[in-house]
DNA sequence: TTGACTAATTATACCTATACAATTATAATG
DNA sequence: CATTATAATTGTATAGGTATAATTAGTCAA
């Protein structure tokens, strides 16, 4: 692992085992230097990835904060970033109930940038939170980059599969929100009545090539679900 | 203003002045360098912004290329990301419902971390979206940081006045989402019918010293509102 | 004594320069 | 056509100097 990303990770550590409070002040640049044989700039590149994560601040003038979220209980929708903690906060399982291949519609297809006679994985899933319907999951990925899928991959993590089986570097998404009114079909499965509020979050998951891989559909429970996201640097 | 952001404006203003397509390859590292008449170091700072905004992608070994987001019509949850002509795609007005100097209730007093007998401005707003209801919004102010506030200020924009006004600077954010049913009260300002979806969203938002200042309420017309959200470095 | 201004210190932010590593794309080769 | 070498391009790490903001301590005056 690269340097700056072992900093990171070792200062995230501490402040998690500690249990440091937001506005703790770290040790200034000069003693995180020695502590870690590093230079000024891989300390400032590992401070900034825990910027980004949202987990410190910095004050020019003044020193490293830590910063800590003041809500338990939310879902982060940027979900690499915060404290592992936060992901084993939750147990979440899945449920297929459907994988098959299929041609995309226009609307995968646009999605995934790819033409209409390419296939496209389609897996239909029911995730649990804490033994609750938390969503339905419909996902199509691209075949031609995901070229195999089965049962226990799919019930267990797709992203797992795809960045240690297949070996492929994940680099970005785009997440699109709204809300609505709930289907028959979508109450049935989420156990609540048709018309009740639903969360719709589309998002389309690209290679660190550019390549779009993954396009979801997910449909929330209104009642399970609650989201947080941390900004920086505004 | 700073050199590396200097450089990440005039590369983010060249891209869409020529109306850059997702995936266009920009000029290697030596070029941009040469160009601005800058460091390896600082271009890559500007480059490393422009990623985090969503505006560029990187691949080593190849090139910096275009990210553009697919859709149009939908509000950036980050909204300091991304190019300034997707905030001016949107025409947003406010009416101002109430402007006072309250106590803050246990909640608020919690989220902006003072104590109860601490003044805070009260604002209630309705905001419009290309003259439709979007939402209504409560905001809470620590009266200590927001000195003053009048009608005007409020009518125009908060923050625009916090940070040129006042001359603070703002730091970092929480928010948190969740989805629910409209009460009657709620339902009125959105001229929408009480059990209808919601969307509602608590920011927290902090001066970069590390102090929270606002702490807001909102509520979204569920017919009026789509987010997108872009991430990097996953 | 209090308050206001000033100066020194501390600490991070920014910029430059350089060397080498890792990855991708391209050309050469059999 | 596949393999291999080479070039092109970005990524990582180090070192050091300058700039700027925040804090602290000190000085002076009312």
């Amino acid at each position: 692992m690269l340097k700056y990303q072992q900093v990171a990770n070792q200062i995230e550590l501490y402040i998690e085992q500690h249990q440091l409070q937001q506005g703790t002040k770290l040790p200034v640049l000069e003693s995180l230097m020695d502590e870690f044989s590093a230079s000024k700039s891989t300390i400032i590149k590992a401070l900034d990835l825990l910027e980004k994560k949202g987990l410190i601040f910095q004050v020019r003038g003044s020193g490293i904060f830590v910063r800590r979220k003041s809500r338990m209980g939310y879902i982060n929708l940027l979900s690499n970033q915060g404290f592992k903690k936060d992901l084993e906060e939750f147990d979440i399982t899945s449920e297929m109930l459907q994988l098959d291949v299929v041609k995309p519609t226009q609307e995968v297809a646009d999605n995934l940038q790819i033409d209409y006679d390419q296939g496209v994985y389609y897996v239909k899933r029911i995730r649990y939170i804490n033994g609750q319907t938390l969503c339905v999951e419909e996902s199509y990925y691209d075949k031609s980059v995901v070229t195999y899928l089965n049962k226990q991959i799919v019930t267990e993590s797709i992203f797992h599969y795809v960045t240690e089986g297949l070996g492929l570097n994940i680099g970005f998404s785009e997440m699109y929100i709204k809300t609505g009114k709930l289907t028959e079909e979508e109450a049935n499965y989420l156990h609540l009545k048709q018309g009740d509020p639903k969360l719709v979050m589309e998002s389309i998951f690209f290679l660190s090539n550019g390549k779009p891989f993954d396009f979801s559909k997910v449909t929330y429970n209104y009642e399970q679900s609650q989201f947080f996201l941390l900004g920086s640097g505004i």
